[in-house]
RNA sequence: GCUCGUGUGGUGUAGUUCGGUCCAUCAUGCCGCCCUUUCGAGGCGGCGACCCGGGUUCAAAUCCCGGCACGAGCACCA
């Protein structure tokens, strides 16, 4: 038995799932969505959602539909840019184009239809109450006067919504649920409001009547076919409502999964709004800041996305509320990408020394590229009789220069005593003098960008290629010009 | 306040459906040692958890009851 199937011995209880979870339900032909509001770029919080919903596509071979979520232009107005933003982010994060791309904004005139067809059924009604008695009825579980009103009246009123009539705030659809559901927030709730505002995607004024989230979403998931809904569990009573909806159009429910709220420690609560506003007041370059937990900044780091997905199937969902730090997700990254990495040695704040001695392995040394060979091929050094390293290396004066030599350190000259390795003194990364250019390392530092000035290992360097600086971390080289100094963006150690 | 959800080592998880094989899985983290052409990686060893209290039972992480903690919804945001 052990050697026909040792498999067979394990104990069963004790097998880890492997990757995410089964999707309930049928699961012959699953449509899945990822819904953001284009009023940025994505952030690290999305690309939970957006991995998981593509990861499963994958496994069941199914369909994603990207939809922006972009219906509400006053207190979330669309950025243009951001609708191409998400597009390019999505391919870079999952390696695939979206199958479907659907703007909600596109979709206003079925939103009408069928409110319209909701409130001529009975189902919703048009309420002219103030929020503040809506909110006191809803509380005390009354029935608001416009309620129970003849469905014509509400038909007219809904005329007035959109012809203008009504002015802003004046009147809203609400879903006629039962006032007296024990969770107040399935009560009558609100699925379209109006909205004297531009809409950048929109042409002119031609709506003043737009869907909220709860219903225009539960429109669109039905008009896309959608069989699976994976999103955060603070969406639970949307599915509830939703499902209130579905079942007065006579519609089946998509299934549902939920992950709990996610946070990470340097980051904690990540907004939007703020990152805008933020970089209006000039406190940030722009989305892409290498401060900041926008996908874009990640990108421009030299994150890899398949990396960044993976790292959050590997998390795997559940419906606990979860914290993570960016030290585990640079720690997954970092083992993944330096099998693929290139060294390149890098001297921060150099001080020259004169190499006093004799007999050397020579003026010629190949360092490989990588210390374990997995990328092939070497870094081909000339040493003359003067090298940099770093200030901070030599407050000893015994030091292994890496590769190269033994040496004592005594002012600006060092005395080489082997060129072999003969004891445990610390290895330092330097450079023979020629082969460093000028560099400057950017470095995210909590609400500062630090520099850090010092030559780099002018070999092969290409600009866009991430490089795992000896002794110091991986970083990517952003710029490279042909005068003064290449810019270096911080990755992780 | 009402409603919903979640509680397993520092972190993330497995196990909870159908109680035993769980003095609890795996990963990461941390500590020590070894190796070493940096940092890592790798090898070896170690640390560390079932929210609390009752109950049922020969037996509870798992079932029941009662607490507690945390999170979310109750927006004319998504």
């Amino acid at each position: 038995m052990e050697r026909t199937a040792p498999e067979a011995l394990e104990r069963e209880k004790h097998r880890k799932t492997e990757g995410l979870g089964e999707l309930p339900g049928d699961t012959s032909s699953i449509v899945l969505r990822f819904a953001p509001n284009p009023n940025g770029p994505m952030t690290l919080g999305h690309s939970r959602g957006l991995s998981i919903n593509s990861e499963y596509a994958t496994i069941y071979q199914g369909k994603v539909v990207l939809r922006f979520d972009d219906t509400d232009p006053k207190v979330k107005p669309p950025i243009l840019d951001a609708y191409d933003w998400i597009e390019e982010e999505y391919e870079w994060l999952t390696g695939k184009t979206p199958d479907v791309v659907i703007r909600a904004s596109d979709n206003m005139n079925l939103y009408l239809k069928r409110a319209e067809e909701m409130i001529s059924d009975g189902f919703g009604y048009v309420c002219r109450c103030s929020v503040e008695d809506f909110r006191r009825m809803r509380e005390e579980k009354n029935d608001c006067p416009c309620r129970n009103r003849p469905v014509s009246d509400s038909l007219s009123d809904w005329e007035a919504m959109n012809s203008g009539i009504i002015a802003e705030g004046d009147a809203v659809v609400r879903v006629k649920t039962s006032m007296a559901l024990p969770n107040p927030a399935l009560r009558d709730w609100p699925a379209l409001r109006i909205l004297d505002a531009p809409h950048p995607s929109v042409q002119g004024d031609q709506y003043r009547v737009w869907p909220l989230l709860d219903f225009q979403s539960a429109i669109d998931d039905h008009g896309q076919g959608v069989t699976h809904i994976i999103r955060g569990k603070d969406l639970m009573d949307s599915t509830r409502k939703q499902t209130l909806l579905y079942d007065h159009f006579g519609w089946t429910y998509p299934q549902t999964m939920y992950w709990g709220r996610i946070k990470i420690h340097e980051f904690g609560k990540i907004s939007k709004s703020e990152i805008k506003a933020a970089i209006e007041e000039g406190e940030f370059e722009d989305w892409d800041d290498i401060r900041l937990p926008t996908l874009s900044a990640l990108r421009r780091r030299g994150f890899r996305g398949d990396v960044v997905r993976d790292y959050w199937i590997d998390l795997g969902i559940t419906q606990k509320d979860i914290s993570t730090s960016m030290q585990t997700i640079e720690a997954f990254h970092a083992k993944r990408i330096d099998p693929l990495t290139e060294r390149r040695s890098f001297v921060r704040d150099p001080v020259t020394l004169t190499l006093e001695g004799s007999g050397g392995p020579g003026p010629e040394l190949s360092i490989p590229k990588h210390p374990e060979g997995t990328v092939r091929g070497c870094r081909d050094w000339t040493v003359g009789d003067t090298v940099a390293v770093q200030s901070a290396d030599v407050t000893t004066t015994r030091i292994r220069l890496k590769e190269y030599a033994d040496i004592v350190v005594s002012g600006e000259s060092a005395l080489v005593e082997s060129w072999r390795r003969t004891d445990g003194r610390p290895v330092v990364q330097w450079l023979p003098s020629g082969m460093g250019r000028e560099a400057v390392l950017h470095r995210p530092d909590g609400r500062l960008i630090s520099s850090e000035i010092g030559l780099l290992e002018d070999f092969e360097l290409e600009v866009g290629e991430i490089y795992q600086l000896e002794r110091v971390g991986f970083a990517i080289l952003e710029e490279l010009p042909d005068r003064g100094p290449a810019k270096l963006i911080w990755l992780h150690r």
